[in-house]
DNA sequence: GCCGTTTTCGGCCCGACTGTTTTCAGTCG
């Protein structure tokens, strides 16, 4: 079992418990406990044989021990089963939707034994809600969109989640012996998009095991993967499950031959493969999931790698991230497909909180992370005072963690740290420092947290007044979607993007991956403008970090070049290629001016 | 349920916003 899992247990406790009437403080025990598990190293199922160790953690304590000790033997918690027996566990999901906390919750259930979204519809469109205490019409209409906004959201997940699952999956079939060649992930996965569907996993079979006794024994060992929860289909050379998390898997199992075929058929795009095989039909060729073969006699030309069955199409290889039918066959034929940006290109890191305001490890501990992973700089970047809740800091805060910073030594850190911070953009567009304290940082990220939903025109309105603002540099995450969650702002991104080309100000390509914002889409177009884009993790722990490789990915999928990225740049061309600051520009210039 | 004392129990992030009220409960981040 493991932290992600125990995690999840402690986190339904917590909001069962809200939904049950806890005192506050009791069901946010569990909530900071699952919070200190999600992000632990180490992993929960050794730490409970020290139990000293576990309670030497923040947050946990003697009875938390004792629960971990119980989750981990059992697999369950038995307060949980307890509130289970109390409420239908489809109650959380009527909790996540949006307007909707423990106490409405509670009240629905109370009163309609409403305990599933379609329930709680129901009520909202037979206008049932609105003259409940508490409820009226707006809340209703709320309710509603809320449920669309789920509906959206359910059966699909985010990368991260997807990736984890098919690591997992892929050592559990290798543990299988001789058997297996090979474990691919294919899919959206594979085509690196921000939510995947289900999962579809190949496994190609070593030469001397392609006989169905062989298959089906493997097909048995899969299916004895710990966190399966339904068994789907089970045929020859394909097994279907869904995990408890209510992911879909595809596992297929195939010979080596028709591995090429294969990867290409069960990556998709389905409009990438259309285009692929009506190509394939013009050159008197048939392309399917096992083969590229002539038409006629079906002779099979290629399939043994995704490589050669382009160069039979007469095409370059083109990478997963761009098989979408966006254009990229026909640049494939011109020899025009980009040399796209990769995450070894990457030198820097311009987001990041430390525990000066919401971030988990301290500044020595991003840099020392950072370092490890191999970037020369980073920016540290805490919230502005407007962020009360992320405990931003005020003006003079500011200034004693900019000086803290500053005095860093790169030598001993082994890694450049510039003083940053990600500053809110207000109602009106107004950046949240003065003037004094931005011409004191290196890196000026900006960013919306508040008022999100403004109307098109106002939301437009705002963000163009905060990049025409000269100290703006980085507008952070900038359409503030969170997948699966929440919808992005209202606004127009093509004037919000020419006004950043003509002001030099960067788009940020966040890696979080619940936000992966900007999208490819919108990414692409920065490159068609000129407007540089930044991929910064937005990490909050050391661990975050590494979500830079997801940020890569989303800027691969935008068709972006290491030339679009600005930092990929040694750290002193990066404050270059930065939107000077006010001063600067005019300094530099009567500089030239005097020689 | 945890923590830090005020060492035996009170406070737990807390301020803004929304939609409901007619002074505020519930939600959100």
């Amino acid at each position: 079992m493991d932290n992600k899992q125990i995690a999840r247990i402690l986190r339904d406790t917590a909001r069962l418990l809200e939904i049950d009437g806890a005192i506050i403080g009791r069901y946010r025990s569990y909530e900071k406990a699952a919070e200190l598990i999600d992000s632990l190293p180490e992993s929960v199922e050794q730490l409970v044989k020290e139990p000293e160790k576990l309670e030497e953690l923040p947050g946990i304590g003697e009875r938390m021990v004792e629960h971990l000790q119980e989750i981990v033997k059992t697999g369950d918690y038995s307060l949980r089963k307890k509130l289970l027996k109390k409420y239908p566990v489809t109650i959380l999901d009527v909790l996540q939707l949006q307007s909707l906390g423990p106490k409405k919750v509670a009240f629905l259930w109370s009163n309609f034994k409403a305990a599933t979204v379609a329930d709680v519809e129901r009520l909202a469109r037979e206008q049932k809600l609105r003259d409940l205490p508490g409820f009226g019409e707006k809340s209703e209409q709320n309710i509603l969109k809320a449920v669309e906004v789920f509906k959206k959201s359910t059966g699909r997940f985010l990368i991260h989640t997807a990736e984890a699952a098919a690591l997992e999956l892929a050592e559990h079939i290798k543990r299988a012996g001789k058997a297996v060649d090979s474990v691919t992930p294919a899919g959206s996965l594979r085509r690196g998009k921000e939510t995947v569907g289900d999962l579809d996993l190949l496994v190609t079979l070593a030469d001397e095991s392609t006989s169905q006794k062989h298959v089906d024994a493997l097909a048995e060992h899969i299916l004895k993967f710990p966190d399966i929860d339904q068994k789907l289909a089970h045929g020859e050379n394909k097994v279907s499950f869904t995990l408890t998390n209510g992911l879909q898997v595809d596992v297929r199992l195939l010979e080596k031959e028709n591995f090429g075929a294969a990867l290409m058929y069960f990556t998709g795009s389905k409009e990438h493969n259309v285009a692929l095989r009506g190509r394939a039909n013009d050159m008197g060729l048939t392309l399917n999931e096992y083969a590229l073969a002539t038409l006629k006699g079906e002779k099979p030309v290629a399939g043994r790698t995704e490589e050669e069955i382009y160069a039979k199409l007469k095409l370059d290889y083109i990478p997963p991230e761009l098989r979408e039918n966006t254009g990229e066959i026909a640049a494939a034929e011109q020899h025009k497909l980009p040399h796209l940006v990769t995450l070894k290109d990457i030198k820097g890191d311009l987001q990041m909180h430390s525990t000066a305001s919401d971030g988990k490890n301290s500044i020595e501990e991003m840099a020392e992370a950072a370092r490890k992973l191999g970037h020369e700089y980073i920016a540290i970047t805490d919230h502005s005072k407007a962020v009360t809740v992320a405990n931003g800091l005020d003006e003079k805060r500011a200034a004693a963690h900019i000086k803290k910073i500053h005095s860093l030594s790169e030598k001993e850190l082994g890694i450049r740290v510039l003083a940053g911070a990600e500053v809110d953009i207000l109602k009106d567009g107004e950046l949240d420092y003065s003037d004094e304290t931005l011409a004191q940082l290196d890196v000026i990220v900006c960013s919306v947290h508040s008022y999100m939903n403004l109307d098109r025109a106002a939301m437009t309105d705002r963000l163009l007044a905060a990049i025409e603002n000269p100290y703006t540099q980085i507008i952070a995450h900038p359409t503030g979607r969170l997948l699966l969650r929440r919808d992005p702002f209202d606004y127009d991104m093509e004037k919000v993007l020419d006004a950043c080309a003509k002001h030099g100000v960067a788009m940020e390509c966040n890696s979080y991956p619940d936000r992966l914002d900007l999208k490819d889409v919108y990414l692409r177009m920065c490159k068609e403008r000129g407007v540089k884009v930044v991929i910064s993790t937005d990490a909050h722990t050391t661990t975050n970090l590494s979500f830079v490789r997801y940020g890569v990915t989303m800027a691969r999928r935008g068709w972006l070049e290491k030339k679009n990225v600005i930092n990929t740049l040694p750290a002193d061309e990066l404050l270059a290629a930065l939107r000077p600051k006010p001063g600067a520009a005019s300094k530099k210039h009567s500089a030239r001016a005097n020689r």
